[in-house]
Formats: C-alpha cells, sequence, structure tokens
DNA sequence: CAGTGGTCTAGACCACCAT
DNA sequence: TGGTGGTCTAGACCACTGA
C-alpha cells in the first residue's frame, strides 16, 4: 500500500470517527510530516485526495479546514458501482438478472455502445429492487474480450467486484450521459411505476480501464420519483 | 501565471489544434522536461490536470495516450457558469431577469439555501431562451455580504464573470443535487412548455468560495426533453 | 512577524511495458 | 534492457493569514 494512501485513510477514519468536526482545522501539512514521518510532498497527496473527496478545504495561509458532509444521500456521482453504494448506505435491495446471452455488436450497437462491429459482448438486463419496489432496469453490455465468463450470479453480486478483485482488471474512468426520456414497453413490463410516470431518467455510461480501452457500456434506468443524483466539483481542479 | 498552467494550456492548445490525435501519445514526461526547462514534477501537474479534464490517459510504461473528446455536449458539469458553456458552445441564447430584490433569510430559506437566519441575500430569478424557446428557470439566492451589489444587467450578463473579475473572489466549489419534480404554476407561467410534460428536472446547487463560504444557491430548473447532464469521472482520483 | 499552504527543483528508486 | 510513468525525498522560495 503506497504511503500517500495509508495517510488518506488514516486522516479520512479520524474525520469520520469525529475527531475532528465540521469546521475544524487538521493539523499542519508540517505537524503530519512528523506525525507519519514522511516527506511533505506525500501528506500534500494525501491532503488533495481528502480536498478531492469533499472532506477537507485547504485555505492559503490557514490550513486544512473539515467540511459538512452531507450523509444518507444516493450518489450516482462519480464512478461507484450500485453494489458499493449499497454497503456504503445500507439500503435493502435485490438485484434480479432477467436476460444474460452472448450477443455480436451490429451497425446500430455500434453506435449506442461504442465497441466495434463484430466484438462479442454480453448482454445482460437487471432490475434493482428497493423497499419492494422494482425502480432500476439496467442494461449492461460487457466486452467479452475482457470478461469471458459471467454468470447469473455475478450478475446479482457486483460485476465490479467481479473484474478488480477475480479478473484484476482497473476499472479507470466513465463517460456518462443523464437525460429523462419516455417510457417505453420493457420498463412498463419489468419495472414497478407510478401510473401517473410517462417519463424515466436513464444514465448511459460508457466505462473504460486503465490502458484506455472500453469494456461496458450501460443504460440504467431509474424511476423519476427515486432519482437523486449528488455531485461534489471543484471549479478550478486544484488536485494538484 | 504558474508555471504549470502554462504548460497545461500549451499541450491543451497542442490538443485542441490537433497536432495529437486520439491514440497518439504525447512527448514523455523527460522530453517535456528538456522542452519547457522545468522540472518534472511541474510536468507532471500540468499532465495531471490534463487527465483530470478528459484529455488523456496516462498509461504507466507507455506514456500519455490523446482520448476522444466528444463535441457539442452541453454539460452542467464540473463547476461552469451557463454563459460559460454558451461561448464555449456557441448557443444562441436569452437571458431574462425577471425578479431581483433584497431579502432576508428566515427559517423556511434557511433549511432550503443552506444560509443563516437574518442573513441579508439578492433574490433573483431569470428565464434562459434557447432557440426562441423559454427552458430553463433559474432561482438564484446570493448572499449581500459578499455580492453588494447586482444589477438586472448583471444577472443577463454572467454573474460568474462579475464575481471573479470584478469583486475578486474565487469560486472554488459547489455541492449539486439533481431530481426530477413536479411542474409548479410558476415553471408554467414562465417557461415555453410541452403541453404533455408533468414534470421538470431540478438542479440545485450550493456554491461555496476558497475560504469555504458559502454565497450562492441556486435552483436551476429545466425543461425535460432539453436537459442533458454529461460527466466525466474517473474511478480513484489518480489526481495525484 | 511566525506559521500556513502553494510552487518548483533535482535527484532517487520502483513498477510497468516493449523489444 | 531501456524508456515510460509512479512514488518519495529534502530543500528552497513565495504568497497568504493573523496577531
Amino acid at each position: 500500500m503506497k504511503a500517500y494512501e495509508v495517510i488518506y485513510q488514516s486522516i479520512e477514519n479520524s474525520i469520520l470517527r469525529g475527531e475532528f468536526l465540521p469546521g475544524d482545522y487538521l493539523p499542519s501539512e508540517n505537524q503530519y510530516v512528523k506525525l507519519f514521518k514522511v516527506s511533505r510532498d506525500t501528506i500534500r497527496k494525501a491532503l488533495n485526495l481528502l480536498m478531492t473527496n469533499g472532506y477537507i478545504q485547504k485555505i492559503h495561509g490557514k490550513g486544512s479546514l473539515v467540511l459538512k458532509r452531507e450523509q444518507l444521500r444516493f450518489p450516482i456521482s462519480g464512478l461507484t458501482s450500485y453494489k458499493e453504494l449499497q454497503n456504503a448506505y445500507g439500503y435493502q435491495s435485490i438485484t434480479n438478472v432477467i436476460f444474460l446471452e452472448k450477443i455480436i455488436i451490429d451497425k446500430e450497437l455500434e453506435s449506442l455502445t461504442g465497441f466495434s462491429v463484430g466484438e462479442q459482448a454480453w448482454k445482460m438486463i437487471r432490475t434493482r429492487e428497493i423497499d419492494k419496489q422494482k425502480i432500476i432496469l439496467d442494461t449492461d453490455y460487457l466486452l467479452c474480450r475482457f470478461i469471458p465468463t459471467l454468470t447469473k450470479e455475478i450478475g446479482e453480486d457486483s460485476i465490479y467486484k467481479y473484474i478488480e478483485k477475480d479478473l484484476n482488471l482497473q476499472i479507470s474512468f466513465a463517460e456518462k450521459e443523464i437525460r429523462v426520456v419516455k417510457l417505453n414497453q420493457e420498463e412498463k413490463q419489468y419495472l414497478d411505476l407510478n401510473p401517473q410516470d410517462t417519463n424515466i431518467v436513464s444514465i448511459q455510461s460508457r466505462v473504460f480501464l486503465a490502458n484506455a480501452e472500453q469494456f461496458q457500456y450501460t443504460d440504467s434506468r431509474h424511476r423519476v420519483d427515486k432519482f437523486l443524483f449528488y455531485d461534489f466539483a471543484r471549479r478550478n481542479p486544484s488536485t494538484i
């Protein structure tokens, strides 16, 4: 484990444990240098990570201010898998795989998914049930080149865990688009909708590995009244 | 201007000019060290900025790969003002201020905006017209403590430009929530809606300065069929 | 003024990739 | 094996803050 990651987690934990409250200042960089017996640069890497993740705001000449972080949110933000979110927030939830097959990318799928014509891919459709209501319908395309085997069990647990832990692939970045679209027949069939619903939220993502190759395309459809996207953004990515 | 910012812009421009195409590798860090006559750390800061902004993907042992960047998107992503987006994408658009008054934050507004009871704030309501259709309704609350004067003209140009250039305040970060809500009377009155519309997209943001003080709360409401949120996200904020 | 974070340097060693 | 990016160090100087 890298030094700055260890230090990041140590400081993150001390914030989560409430050792530092919102409005408090963390020890200065030089104090942390003495405490962890590393160079100032290593401390700064850890603090910059805390900053991009919204834990602190560094203020020039003053120090690292601990921020309020709202709890109990359901962020589709960043790049986090459904299962991770479920664990982090402790929601009761069930995933059901209702379709799983190998397909070949054709012209139409190419422009949708970003994969090349002729590539083999897994197509998987899943419902997500929270509080006994099916409110999310996910359609995934995963390249067989990277994910040679895929089962119903993996789909109902966590694909990301499988890819990172078992296949040892490094998920790196994603492009995402969120829009509101008209309900279609499939959603009416598989989801528990409100009678007055005519729209649904669609989140389309293309997900890439560390070598910049795309391995996944997903369209995740959420019942409009259950959808909430939370984002923490910095204006000038001061993450230097 | 800081060295790494100059280098960032220089490389960004060479990508935008098409000197490096998607799939190409940039010169190595050591080559850039010689080219710009700075330390490797300074080059790395510039490259990391390009990476968080989605221009490149660094690949260990290989180099910095130039990524495809989709054009003609309308990202509410990150922290960018409407006017900046409009300039960047060249949309024809008109902003109309339909309400501007000083108000006092009461109990109800406190929980909505995050400001303290008793604070003075500007309340401003604006419509955004694109292609002769009013499709966005913005409601802003701006603390008078930071923005002592506010006019219709500033509201119809760019508040962010005014705050950063004229008032010399540094906008730093924001929390944002996106949801789909039921249309209300105000939106029906001021926006050009489709007859079948029952919902509207609401983007609530709290915006903070570099000293971590909140100066703005905004609820930006978009006609569902015109709403698109584009996001570029990295899994392990490798922005180190 | 002393203490803080922000920038920049020069150098070291490691891990990864291609050949 | 040589080149690439990733981590870490030790030190310098600057800019900002508050007393």
